[in-house]
RNA sequence: GCGGAAGUGGUGAAAUGGCAAACACACUAGCCUUAGGAGCUAGCGCCCAAAAGGCUUGCGGGUUCAAGUCCCGCCUUCCGCACCA
């Protein structure tokens, strides 16, 4: 046996060993193609941003994919387990402008640095199917989709008040605005701009994308709850209000384009002009004693025209409701309003009620237009008691009986009172009824709206998707023909910061011709916002090199929708939204079959240091190099999983890496002292367990209930760090039976057993180590590949367990009894034992409760 | 305000309703030595000098033979949403 000390545990020899005749082999991670006779099984871990650096969360979340996938592959399974990288944004235009090197150059060069790193760590990806979005090859998809998009009028242009970040100079998605304040820089402030922006129509699927949260049981309920309340879907009633007829001066032509969740204004001919609220309470509506509009509703113009005074202080509404959005707290400024001295006439009772212009009224939800009913809403209360409104009872309990509860008066499960021929009726009964009124009677009905807008995707910056339209004075917007992609982002470019779009100044870039008239044109400039890209990313994976499609249907077929998707619960609502949407989207151009992109979703932990997140600015990063050049990949990794649950905060101790890589070097011992024992016996051979000693039977029973444990977590409950602390028991155990190893007590086959399983148990996350080990032992064939150990439940099983035993539920005695020992074998047991006769001496034994195999408890008075 | 998650030793944590603290880290004492970021042995929740014993899972109730685990109420922390009509 050769000298220890010569065996030293070197991480680095060993790793890069095994990574290099890993490279060689490129089809070692490749799935086979569909139709193989395994069953299959997509893991896939959310892709990175190539921002050069690969950090601890990105460990975190590959070790976590990368155990999973290894551990399928030795269950036999077809694996798809791919990697790819999020590759426009604005980082590289700002690295850009900072060093003067091209986003495309700045870009390529860290998605080459990270799969260093990534390789290095021996993550197992199929590096074949890589998919990087900056290269044309896969953005050019993008805009085929678009186009497709714009045919089925899920694309479209409009005006809108835009999100700004003045320091990205660019528009933001709703999704991308964090407290006022843009998600890339938490310091800035988002400004409201108007400008002709791309939408994608997700409203269309509201419903759908709502629905179909019911269907993700496998996905965290934190993430089905935010989606949840991110689309926002309310059930109500609309209602128009009668304007009083007063003079207006000419009619106000305000809102041409109608909202799509109802207008503000509706100017029918000859009809009268009329104010549409949306309520949720319509059982209310003989409370309402005033309406309230939103500062920017068409309306308040129209009466501010001929009253400067008004316009004044709509104006300073304004300011104020837009200085608190920007400052992120628009629910805590305080409630004002100002009177318009116009009325309305409530269409259910006839009744004139004053219109006012209100600062917590908001033009984006509903109609911008509220009936204000202060008995029974909170703020409406609350606005009624500042401005001394009349507040008015119109609900009651529906016990007669109940004392009359103060106002605001807000539960739904009464009576109506005080509320003409409706009173009497329940507040649910009242709704519909009033609602049938309002749609037969032509001023309103029935209503649902849905808090998720339009997904505006227009971003006025370089590095991204050129958006594929052109604009034509004669034609108009005309998409480039499909045999025109793709549009090339041009690469000689100067990048700035200001002046909009960087790819205006690029003459040959945007002048064109029309596809149409064959006139001169102009390019659209504006490019996708990069949620486009990771939106159905993993559907390029499965034919990544495909040049005529996005993907073929019959591979998307096979392997969607993904079994396992990994990754941040920071992407709970943008990305995993957006990225449902486009699966629809596909499903309904017949690409697809699948309306979910993955059945499973598994959000893991943050990583922090010092109870913070890891942060340059916090000075508590942890660079992944240092640790795997000083620990070790299978330390660092290992340690990753080990330090805490998966779906846990994990706090990064550095001294907990060394303990795991005291662990790994205590295993590379262990098995070079019985290596040349192991390996002098066949594969084949190891059964001995009939004729097994004491000793290695214990061994056995050890390492059957190991594999039975560490399999049970793979299949759903992903406590790893259970998995390897069960590895390390097995360790300590056949390292207290060292000496027994090394003697004839345990024969060779079982040395070979017990150390080939324990090699394979620690193949899903310490593959280097686990590979070194295989191939010192004389194991068969790849461990990559080898089948995942089995556990034997009968050899799994103790001979003789203890049992406590409680009198009156407290802790007493603890007994020795045979496994299979029932009831009475383990009561007489328990009675006879002297602890439990010196506590019941004297007291009677009122009742025995027996759990075969868990306790005995004794009532004892 | 609404929704979600969590609260256990010095630390990270473990525990299908059945012996609370497995597995590690740190620490303490000792051993070994080719002095290593190594290895080995022992100790390590709290009270008591020790033993015996008692106490202990944020707080208060409850269900149960038995509760860290289930139920009710509260507190704290973190996360998401929020004048959503």
């Amino acid at each position: 046996m050769p000298d220890e000390k010569e065996q030293r545990y070197d991480p680095a020899a060993i790793e890069t060993k095994w990574q290099e005749r890993w490279a060689a082999d490129p089809v070692l991670y490749a799935a086979e193609p569909a139709g193989s006779s395994k069953p299959k099984y997509y893991v896939l871990e959310m892709l990175p941003y190539p921002s050069g650096q690969l950090h601890m969360g990105h460990v975190r979340n590959y070790s976590i994919g990368d155990a999973l996938a290894r551990h399928m592959w030795m269950r036999g399974y077809n694996v798809l387990h791919p990697m790819g990288w999020d590759a426009f944004g604005l980082p590289a235009e700002n690295a850009a402008l900072k060093n003067n090197t091209p986003p495309r150059e700045w870009t390529l060069g860290n998605v080459a640095a990270m799969k260093r790193q990534m390789q290095r760590i021996g993550f197992s990806y199929d590096w074949r199917t890589e998919v990087t979005t900056c290269l044309p090859e896969y953005y050019r998809w993008n805009q085929w989709f678009f186009l497709r998009m714009v045919e089925k009028g899920l694309a479209y242009r409009k005006k809108s008040k835009v999100n700004w970040c003045p320091e990205c100079a660019t528009v933001l998605a709703n999704e991308q605005v964090v407290d006022g304040c843009c998600w890339r820089h938490e310091e800035t402030r988002v400004e409201q701009r108007d400008l002709e922006q791309w939408f994608l129509r997700i409203t269309n699927y509201a419903e759908e994308l709502l629905q179909g949260l019911e269907s993700l049981e496998g996905w965290p309920e934190k993430v089905r709850t935010m989606q949840r309340n991110w689309i926002g879907r309310s059930e109500g009633t609309e209602v128009d209000f009668f304007l009083e007829e007063i003079n207006l001066g000419p009619r106000d032509q305000g809102n041409k384009e109608p909202e799509k969740q109802g207008s503000g204004v509706r100017d029918q001919g000859s009809e009268r002009r009329r104010i549409r609220v949306f309520t949720t309470r319509v059982d209310t509506i003989f409370g309402a004693t005033s309406v309230q509009l939103a500062p920017e509703h068409p309306l308040v113009a129209a009466f501010t025209r001929k009253d400067a005074g008004l316009r004044t202080q709509v104006a300073g509404l304004i300011d104020e409701q837009r200085r608190a959005r920007e400052a992120g707290d628009v629910g805590a400024i305080e409630k004002h309003g100002v009177p318009t001295g116009q009325f309305a006439i409530n269409p259910y009772s006839g009744e004139t009620i004053p219109i006012w212009v209100a600062n917590y009224v908001l033009m984006e939800y509903g109609t911008g237009a509220i009936m204000s009913v202060p008995g029974h809403d909170e703020r409406d209360f609350e606005f009624a008691k500042k401005y001394a409104i009349p507040i008015r009872r119109v609900i009651a309990p529906a016990d007669p009986r109940a004392e009359e509860p103060e106002l605001p008066f807000t539960a739904e499960d009464g009576v109506l009172v005080n509320s003409g021929e409706y009173s009497g009726l329940s507040c649910a009964e009242a709704q519909k009824r009033l609602q049938e009124v309002a749609a037969r009677s032509g001023f309103g009905g029935a209503k649902v709206i849905f808090r998720l807008k339009d997904w505006g995707v227009s971003r006025q910056r370089y590095w991204g998707t050129p958006i594929p339209m052109i604009h034509c004075e004669r034609d108009g917007l005309v998409p480039v023909p499909d045999a025109h992609l793709p549009v090339i982002l041009p690469e000689k470019i100067e990048i700035t910061q200001t002046g909009g779009s960087p790819l205006a100044r690029v003459p040959d870039f945007v002048n064109v011709t029309c596809p149409r008239c064959g006139g001169p044109a102009k390019r659209e400039t504006d490019t996708m916002d990069t949620f486009v890209d990771s939106s159905w990313y993993f559907y390029r994976y499965t034919d990544a090199k495909n040049s005529s499609a996005p993907f073929g249907p019959e591979r998307a077929e096979y392997w969607f929708p993904i079994d396992q998707y990994i990754g941040g619960v920071e992407h709970a609502i943008l990305h995993l939204i957006y990225s449902r949407f486009w699966t629809r989207v596909m499903r309904d151009l017949g690409m697809i079959r699948n309306s979910e992109p993955a059945t499973r979703l598994f959000t893991q932990g943050m990583v922090i240091k010092n109870g913070a997140k890891m942060s340059k600015s916090k000075g508590n990063v942890v660079s992944p190099d240092e640790m795997v050049a000083q620990y070790g990949a299978d330390a660092t990794r290992m340690y990753a999983l080990f330090a805490a649950p998966p779906d846990r905060d994990l706090d990064w101790q550095e001294d907990g890496v060394a303990g795991v890589s005291r662990f790994l070097a205590r295993v590379w011992r262990l098995t070079a002292r019985h290596a040349a024992k192991a390996r002098s016996v066949a594969n084949g051979t190891n059964n001995a367990c009939a004729t097994a000693s004491a000793t290695a039977q214990k061994l056995l029973r050890k390492m059957h209930q190991t594999i039975a444990r560490i399999t049970l977590d793979f299949e759903g409950r992903w406590h790893f760090n259970t998995c390897v602390a069960a590895i390390m028991e097995y360790v300590n155990a056949l390292q207290e039976a060292d000496a027994q190893l090394g003697s004839d007590e345990i024969s060779a086959g079982v040395v070979r057993e017990l150390l080939l399983t324990l090699a394979l148990l620690l193949a899903p996350f310490a593959p280097y180590l686990a590979a070194e080990l295989w191939e010192q032992l004389g194991g068969e064939g790849n461990i990559l590949r080898a089948p995942w150990p089995k556990s034997d439940p009968g050899l799994a099983k103790e001979d003789e367990i203890e049992v406590p035993v409680q009198i009156n539920g407290k802790l007493a005695a603890v007994i020795r009894v045979a496994a299979e020992s029932d009831g009475k074998t383990m009561e007489a047991a328990a009675l006879a034992d002297e602890k439990v006769k010196a506590r019941t001496a004297g007291r009677t034994v009122v009742k025995v409760i027996v759990v075969p195999g868990r306790a005995v408890n004794l009532v004892v008075k």
